[in-house]
RNA sequence: GGCGCGUUCGUCUAGCGGCCUAGGACGCUGCCCUCUCAAGGCAGAGAUCACGGGUUCAAAUCCCGUACGCGCCA
């Protein structure tokens, strides 16, 4: 067990979501890497909520993205309800519930003079802001009750004003965060803000919060997107002030839209449950988050799951944000489904072939439809339009009927080929392509001629799979009532 | 506005001073295969390595500056 450990300490990473709506494909790229690096060490994974956000948390977003997780098979191993024993190291991984261990430790800085009361009201902050701003000045904080006497403080307790907590930046010197990915980033102290760690509601903020808990849950590394660096130089602080090392940072870079913006909501699909219903796989969706930001020197592409943890890396991390590409990601789903076993793709087809309404039962088996078309599919959403024609009536693509159908000679070769099939025997692949083949020879047609037509009258499409194959499968009945019926619709 | 980070084909990237006339992958184009569509095979187009200065015999690679983008601070 992790807090057993002393000095080289087993690898423990975390994933640390605030459950304020469903997992974007920035977190669980954060996710898997963190992940990732975890296994790789054979460390552990912890799973904590940061709930400090009272007003947007909510329980269903907490079960939206643990479904995401579980979705792309990663797996924890303490949080935020399972405990790693009876003697768990602690009682909860959700933050809110663990109000009173902040609270000790804000009493231990206010002791320390590390931190203060801030009896600033927001309206003034803002308005402070306000005016740095118009004086071309940055817009931080002040510290205007930073040094305020006991007898200030007292004046203002008792009046009843309510307070937030601030921690204390030292004024002098400078603060080095020794990023794994970015190397060593230097700060300036007295640049930095005194940071709000508790709030005048009595929670803590998110930037105290997560120092406290990566320490108490021994965090060995943390892992996580760019956008905390700038509050990096603060924790750090906060860490030397409570007396405590410091984890390892590493911090990667950002994920874009294709229109070079953090990627959000204005992008379209951003939750990575929304790529589930579109029918993308996990493990296609974990190999290209893999790439998105961190690659092997040889550049390669497709990776086993085993390969993935055996493979990964910090210093395989990129540093400039990467564009978030599904066309890529599609070609990747492709590569998934081809390499998936016929069995399991069924399984996965499944809730996509129900969800089109297509009745399956009765028709040819699936077994022999999806894996005639298994090359073909680069979403498992596509399976039932590319299958559907075996189980419904024919829908004619207009130009199918335009161009093939309404040749001249079509008609005749569909009643010939209908009148050459009734009692042909055995109806299967290679026998019908040789018969068919014999009927082009004996009418004098070039094989286009007829293949093209037989195919649009049993599927009403012009491209589809291959032609023999799909006949048998099809079955002499429906085949020969496809044919009649296509060459009814030319009169 | 201050601070921080970043900048190699359209996109994801390799590259850590000579192997780079910049490699791979997706996408794109063409050809082959072929009953269509895919898949597969082959070939090709596509990057003055953001720009400008240095350092060095030698720079995509090191240093400085500029521009642009992004993030944090509110």
């Amino acid at each position: 067990m992790g807090n057993t450990s002393v000095g080289t300490a087993k690898i423990r990473t975390r994933f640390a979501p605030s459950p304020t709506g469903y997992l974007h494909i920035g977190g669980a790229r954060t996710t898997l890497f963190n992940w990732l690096f975890a296994r790789h060490h054979g460390g552990q994974f912890i799973l904590r909520i940061e709930d400090t956000d009272e007003v947007r948390s909510t329980e269903d977003s907490v079960q939206a993205i643990l479904d995401s997780v579980a979705w792309l098979g990663l797996d924890w191993d303490e949080g935020p309800l399972t405990m790693t024993s009876e003697k768990g190291p602690h009682q909860s991984y959700y933050q809110m519930k663990r109000v009173d261990i902040y609270k000790k430790y804000i009493g231990e800085l206010l002791k320390e003079g590390n931190a203060y009361p801030c009896y600033c009201t927001k309206d003034e902050i803002e308005a402070m802001r306000r005016l740095a701003q118009l004086e071309k000045r940055p817009p931080k904080y002040e510290g205007r009750c930073r040094n305020l006497t006991d007898a200030q403080r007292k004046q203002n307790d008792a009046g009843g004003k309510p307070f937030s907590i601030r921690f204390r930046m030292p004024e002098e010197g400078t603060t080095i965060v020794d990023d794994l990915i970015r190397g060593k980033v230097e700060f300036e102290n007295k640049l930095q803000q005194d940071l709000v760690i508790q709030k005048t509601t009595g929670g803590p903020t998110y930037n105290f919060a997560c120092v406290v808990d990566d320490h108490l849950m021994e965090m060995s590394h943390v892992i996580r997107g760019d956008e905390h660096l700038s509050n990096t130089p603060s924790q750090i602080q906060m860490y030397k002030a409570l007396g405590w090392e410091t984890p390892q940072f590493a911090h990667l870079s950002m994920i874009m839209g294709p229109d070079g913006t953090k990627l959000s909501k204005r992008h379209g699909a951003t939750s990575v449950l929304d790529y589930k219903v579109k029918g993308y796989l996990p493990e296609a969706m974990r190999n290209y988050l893999a790439l998105l930001g961190w690659a092997t020197t040889d550049s390669q592409q497709l990776f086993s799951g085993e390969e993935l943890i055996s493979k990964f890396d910090l210093a395989g991390c990129q540093k400039s944000p990467a564009t978030f590409d599904t066309v890529k990601l599609d070609w990747m789903n492709g590569e998934y489904i081809r390499k998936t076993p016929i069995s399991n793709l069924i399984q996965l087809a499944q809730p996509f072939i129900e969800g089109a309404g297509l009745k399956v039962n009765g028709g040819p088996s699936l077994e022999k439809t999806i894996a005639l078309e298994h090359e073909k599919f680069k979403l498992l959403s596509e399976i039932p339009t590319l299958i559907e024609f075996f189980y419904k009536q024919v829908e004619f693509n207009p130009k199918a009927m335009e161009k093939v159908l309404k040749a001249p000679g079509a008609k005749e070769v569909l009643l010939g080929l209908a009148g050459e099939l009734k009692e042909f025997s055995p109806f299967e692949d290679k026998k019908l392509e040789e018969r068919i083949r014999k009927f082009c020879v004996d009418r004098g047609l070039k094989p286009g001629q007829v293949f093209h037509p037989l195919r649009v009258a049993c599927t009403g499409r012009t491209e589809g799979p291959t032609l023999f194959l799909m006949l048998e499968i099809m079955g002499r009945e429906k085949v020969i009532d496809r044919l009649n019926e296509a060459a009814a619709l030319l009169q």
